[in-house]
DNA sequence: TTAATAGTACGAATTGATTCGTATGACAAA
DNA sequence: TTTGTCATACGAATCAATTCGTACTATTAA
């Protein structure tokens, strides 16, 4: 069981993942345009981003036709899991807890949304004897 | 009541300040020492980098003595909330409650913990109508 | 007083991320 | 065929963060 390289996508790199894992497979002037609705970036500006994380192995490219099409290589969750620790240690001194206190105090959070967290505090309470917990 | 104008920490400069905030002012020696055990860094690196955070607004100075002594010039829970919210935009594509319940899903939670959030959660219910609330 | 030690200041090299200009090729319409 | 449009490739400029070497000053011990 080798746990996946996945090489940390800098911050360009995750807004067109979003993309990519929002919409699915798309070109690389699909890609630009979505930017472009956030801010001003110049269309070889995502061509290039593009291409380095094709090297990198954070995306697959379909180049069958001239304009090529390309999509995530990396999973979505395990790539914010991945970000998220990083993050948790960077900015919280490792406690997730802090954070996830800091994350649900210091925003409004909809009924619904508290009754889903409350659910899943329930499911990790029950499960607690069998989850898997790779790490200590 | 001006909202402060925190600039965003870098990664290293949020070690550092981690440290401030867990053993108080310090000076570049101590803060030297803490940073090496985790990693290898050369002294006049971290004087550099306390020096350019103090340029910045994020640390105050005493230069009494010879030795300064440094201090944090921002609050830990704010400049989390500041992080926060951005790595949640760049992470999340905005939705808090998807880092939460990857948070919590992802790694072991003691009873005490989820209970902690229990608590919290009803807090919020609770409070719900008269919450500050003072961001937009 | 002198030498060793420990501190600050600061210029500058390095590295990585981001941005864009320009060259070149494919394709379609006239 | 010729011309205009749209695509990719890629070198290179820029910018920020990080790192460290070197110069200089204060302090202390001999």
């Amino acid at each position: 069981m080798s746990t996946s390289p996945i090489p940390k996508p800098t911050e360009s790199e995750l807004e067109i993942l979003q993309v990519l894992w929002q919409h699915g497979p798309s070109t690389v002037r699909f890609v630009n345009d979505q930017l472009s609705q956030k801010r001003e970036v110049g269309y070889t500006t995502t061509l290039k981003l593009l291409q380095l994380m094709l090297e990198k192995g954070l995306v697959h490219r379909d180049d069958d036709s001239r304009t090529h099409v390309y999509r995530p290589a990396v999973r979505e969750e395990e790539t914010q899991g991945l970000l998220l620790d990083r993050f948790v240690d960077a900015a919280f001194g490792g406690s997730a807890m802090k954070l996830v206190m800091q994350a649900l105090g210091n925003r409004r959070t909809s009924r619904e949304e508290l009754d889903q967290i409350r659910s899943l505090l329930n499911d990790i309470e029950n499960n607690e004897d069998q989850t898997p917990n790779k790490k200590d």
